[in-house]
DNA sequence: CTACGCTCAGATA
DNA sequence: TATCTGAGCGTAG
């Protein structure tokens, strides 16, 4: 689910969140819960930038090798990364990895901390799981250094959300050998 | 100040 | 190999 709220001056949207639900139903409780407005906005302006956004993320995820966060950027959606990440650290970590890590490239946690000059390494794993925008801020190509994948989206355990990390690499074409064991 | 975490290297069996 | 331990450090409360 993409949440957002849109602009007027210019008009143009304001990217929120990018969620992702195990079960329908957990996202029918989200949408409850926030009181979320999913009227059909056709015919506008809004209405033009959702579908172009969509239709890049379906474009993403059906194997074309494209930057998200550049397309999107390109579209004029507004991201506010300095809002997402109010931190000094926080913006060192994200802005390396937005400017370093291309499609189909993979890091680790202690690579990006030797690129910006810390051991901080968990720290740097708290930054990913503070990021409202996964696919598009691609923490999913940070893993281990031991070649495990690490966590995503808040989970550690393995579970659903890993496989959906797992999921994004293949799409990005790394291979199972590039990673350290079926996880 | 305290507690926590998408980590890491080293030790142990 | 698998599991445990402490170091390490930014962040939220």
């Amino acid at each position: 689910m993409i949440t957002y709220r849109f602009l007027k001056n210019p008009q143009t949207i304001s990217l929120n969140k990018i969620q992702f639900f195990k079960k329908e139903e957990d996202l029918v409780k989200y949408i409850e819960k926030n009181n979320l407005d999913l009227v059909k906005r056709t015919n506008s302006i809004e209405f033009e930038i959702i579908k172009n956004l969509v239709d890049l993320i379906k474009a993403y995820l059906s194997g074309k090798k494209l930057s998200l966060y550049q397309n999107i950027k390109d579209l004029g959606i507004d991201i506010s990364i300095e809002k997402k990440f109010p931190t000094p650290f926080s913006q060192k970590v994200i802005k390396y990895l937005i400017n370093n890590v291309n499609y189909g490239e993979i890091t680790t946690y202690s690579d990006i901390g030797k690129k910006i000059n810390t051991r901080a390494y968990r720290a740097i794993g708290n930054v990913m799981k503070n990021n409202p925008i996964p696919l598009i801020i691609p923490c999913h190509r940070v893993i281990r250094k031991n070649g495990t994948l690490g966590g995503f989206m808040g989970e550690t355990d393995d579970n659903w959300q890993k496989n959906i990390k797992l999921d994004l690499l293949k799409i990005e074409g790394i291979t199972q050998n590039q990673l350290k064991t079926s996880f």
